[in-house]
DNA sequence: TTTTGTCTAGACGGATCGGTCAAAATCCAT
DNA sequence: ATGGATTTTGACCGATCCGTCTAGACAAAA
């Protein structure tokens, strides 16, 4: 029973720090993904960035790719929880979609790295986790287009393929990460509430 | 005179050649960086893809990066052109920012892979020339932004700050590399209709 | 046929980078 | 201090890839 214990006291200190620097070689890795992408950043670079050598990131991590995957499969993790969690509201469908849509901008805007980094290096996956990462993408976005059916149906919406219009709304929200700027005059959830208004109403003051 | 003459002829038939192949690799190169990146493509895929050898694209071209920034300033070369066309034809705002904004989404989805690498490629190219870069995509913004701020002066267009109401326009059609396909049930032309529609109107049957 | 200019092949250099490995250092319970 | 587990180091391997270079193929002019 002591020694029981003690070594799992140990495993302990150990796995909580292993779960320490596995976090801050990710945020590393994210930064600088996201600043040159996947291809152009070295393991040394991640590593010196923490003031590590290469050798601890691969103590940590099995390979590059491992690293740019735990990245990827986060982002989505945390997209997806703050949607869903808009579905318990209740609300018609045009409320939940401009919600839904307000919501995504601001998901965005809070890591844009992250968003940076789920859509460009795509590309750099293995076959199967790409597979993966489509059908997260398709799976997000079905969210959104079928509420927007749903309001076509109610007469709320205009009658757009919804593929069209939640393409619309997501390029949109994702282009943000290419030049919202977190120290500028607007905040995230103004910058969130126009584009929810647009979409929603347009921005001309009349009905074309 | 004759001697000139021949030699002329000669370097004539020798230029025609040059100028056809490298639009070919210039073309072959395009398509792969869109596919797989610009770091992830070497010389000897573009050769190979067109039959060639490595060394025929660096007969044809200086370095890896000429070929990448060829691409790049022909992209906004064709952008540009057929945004500033618009102009001329003297419309009120409204109608000739949905104007643009369709004609940016055909740009888009005529050249998908232009857009892609537009945009992705950004890091790769030198500094001087991502600095160029970087003005023609403010100067392109700023022939939207002006138009709405005309439209807002005029009564026309809500007053949201036109950095953010062309840069939300912006991703919307931009995004279009993502996932328009040319071989879909909906055309170009249709989608670059809803999408000014949704801009100008918005998605919902009546103003919010 | 010879010569000249244009184009191509293929080998090579040099640098980078992902990943491995054995040895050393560090830490902690006994 | 001792012993065992954990963590770090720095050298190293192998592969890839940009770009160069030399020799030669090929066509057209002389």
């Amino acid at each position: 029973m002591r020694q029981k214990k003690n070594t799992s006291a140990r495993a302990d200190i150990a796995s909580r720090k292993q779960a320490f620097v596995r976090e801050e070689i990710l945020t590393s890795a994210t930064h600088l993904f996201a600043e040159r992408g996947y291809r152009a950043v070295t393991i040394d670079d991640i590593a010196s960035n923490l003031g590590y050598t290469k050798s601890v990131v691969y103590y940590y991590f099995k390979s590059k790719n491992e690293i740019l995957w735990q990245i990827v499969s986060r982002i989505f993790e945390g997209y997806l929880q703050k949607i869903v969690a808009l579905r318990d509201d209740q609300l018609a469908p045009d409320q939940l979609l401009a919600a839904m849509v307000r919501q995504h901008a601001l998901n965005v805007m809070e890591y844009p790295e992250w968003t940076s980094i789920f859509n460009r290096e795509e590309t750099e996956l293995e076959p199967n986790q790409r597979r993966q990462v489509r059908k997260m993408k398709r799976d997000y976005d079905a969210l959104f287009e079928q509420v927007y059916e749903a309001g076509v149906a109610k007469g709320l919406f205009r009658k757009i393929p919804p593929h069209v219009a939640i393409g619309g709304a997501m390029g949109m929200c994702n282009w943000l990460y290419v030049w919202y700027n977190p120290k500028g005059p607007l905040s995230a959830e103004e910058i969130a509430d126009h584009y929810a208004g647009i979409l929603s109403g347009g921005w001309c003051t009349r009905a074309s």
